[in-house]
DNA sequence: TATGAATGAGACTTCATTCAT
DNA sequence: CATGAATGAAGTCTCATTCAT
């Protein structure tokens, strides 16, 4: 990836996280990144091809925040990483600008990418499963469901607090 | 309102909904609803003009349907008319559109309609109070945020089974 | 056809058949034609269909030329008009650019409009029949192949002196 | 010429004569050759240098070939060689691609190659005076338009079978 | 000699909007 | 009120060509 690829990535990932994907024309992009806008064409084939290789990166990025909650042994511990995730996120703008673009790509486009979801849901009915929770496949749906409307609200209310709906979350799941 | 006022309208609903502001042209609109394009025009002034419409159209839709769930004395009944909200929705095609394009415009447009909730948050929380919640607030909030959440996945999921996450909820509550 | 459709499908005849279909650009076309480009596109749906729309209106005329040389009764008559067929035509400046389009679209897309010829055929086949031809098939097969040759020189070579050539055949099939 | 500028050329002979010139891309030519664009202009100059070449050479081999015919002494001879020529052709698919190219930059850049046929006219009108055809000029100048017309045939026509024109030729001309 | 990243002009096309009828 | 022809700006994309390495 040459110096230049990565500055188009940048440029339009931001774009298409703040302004959408339809409504940032190559040429904005092309202006941002400081580069001809034949380039983008030239590296990335299209503009989906360049969607692509932003979802990909976020993709990527991603596996390795959920490796850490699938990955935790212990059940409380896995939930409260779950909750607290959007705070790992929130704390790097590039971040925030995958995570925007993973949503807005989703209402644009209406794709729920449900497969990325299933390692994370089978981690939370486990760990809901050893903590004796009475319906632990509905209770992961409840919170996976949960974090979609917290994602949406971190993401588009301006003066949403977040920090304080993660705390009254982690004491009702007491983690 | 004419009827080829409300043949521009619904055409545009549904084609907002279904493919996004951006995405869709005036043109198509005026295809749908059997209507020149410069009609269009004519009656809304220009592409923004026929959003409000629709949007002003939405709210009344939502004032309604909000009403009977605010005016609900009985606090019990207030929170499991809010919590089955959906699916009083998902009885009617042109409603699913309505919400839809809500959703849609508040991820393409990153406006959070925050003044159309006060009055459900207000209720909600004055129900939560009523039936003795330690924090009716952030009960209140978390339901809010819960439901942003069913929204996106009864909209964005084909395979999504809302009806049984909502009867674990009424459970939850005990609604 | 409005005033304007004339003038695009006039302006693309000249510059398709001057400078051929590929190097011809579609903003060349509009300013020729004294219209917007985007006029272009809202007739015709795109360059392809511009050309369709121009092929289509020289199958019309060919239509017309090709109908009163088969449907001749004499056979010296019609083999004298077919061997003339370029003198009629060389005397409408736009007929000649049609038939110019014509041969620069075989070469450019490589289509040889054998069904068109069909007829011609078949009618010189009949002629050189009633006049005792020892072979009348493979005769009208040569004549069809001069005539495309002719053709091509006629419109390729500058100084190409096409009546010299014309009596000269009429001399041969003694017509 | 390196083995390089001969892949360049063999690829760029393929497609311009495939294709056409201008549906070419300089890309395109690169790729078939297994080169980087760059050296096409590094030995070529730009992508006219390129076509240049590549009609030199055809123009070397039109030499050959014609040379045979040109110094042919018996008039029926030279008369069959040339009503042969597309045999010998046609057993070459370079020499086809050579051939289709010189076709195809006719039209497509209006010139006719004038030059490069006096020699043969020449050698015709000869042989048609030993014959003691009539006029010997006008004969010569008739098998030149037919054969251009037959290589158009043998070029465009997909199901063509010039051999049994061929043959009807060589029984007129007695050769 | 050879590569391939980079450019800039221009190609085709879409679209919101205007306007004569 | 209603049409649909017409426009012009902007969008995506292609391509010959240059240049640093």
């Amino acid at each position: 990836m040459t110096e230049k690829q990565e500055k188009i990535i940048t440029a339009a990932l931001e774009l298409f996280a703040e302004e959408g994907y339809r409504s940032t024309s190559t040429s904005k992009v092309a202006k941002r990144a400081g580069v001809s806008e034949g380039l983008i064409f030239r590296h990335f084939t299209n503009k989906d091809g360049l969607l692509d290789a932003i979802i990909k990166m976020g993709e990527e990025q991603a596996k390795a925040l959920f490796a850490d909650i699938v990955l935790e042994p212990d059940p409380k511990e896995l939930i409260r990483k779950y909750i607290e995730l959007f705070i790992t996120v929130s704390k790097d703008q590039e971040a925030i600008n995958f995570w925007k673009l993973q949503f807005k790509i989703k209402w644009e486009l209406e794709i729920y990418g449900e497969h990325k979801m299933e390692a994370i849901k089978g981690a939370l009915i486990n760990a809901f499963e050893k903590l004796r929770y009475n319906h632990p496949e509905q209770e992961a749906n409840l919170l996976l469901t949960l974090m979609d409307g917290l994602a949406t609200r971190f993401i588009l209310q301006q003066q949403f607090d977040m920090s304080e709906t993660i705390e009254f979350l982690k004491q009702k799941y007491k983690v």
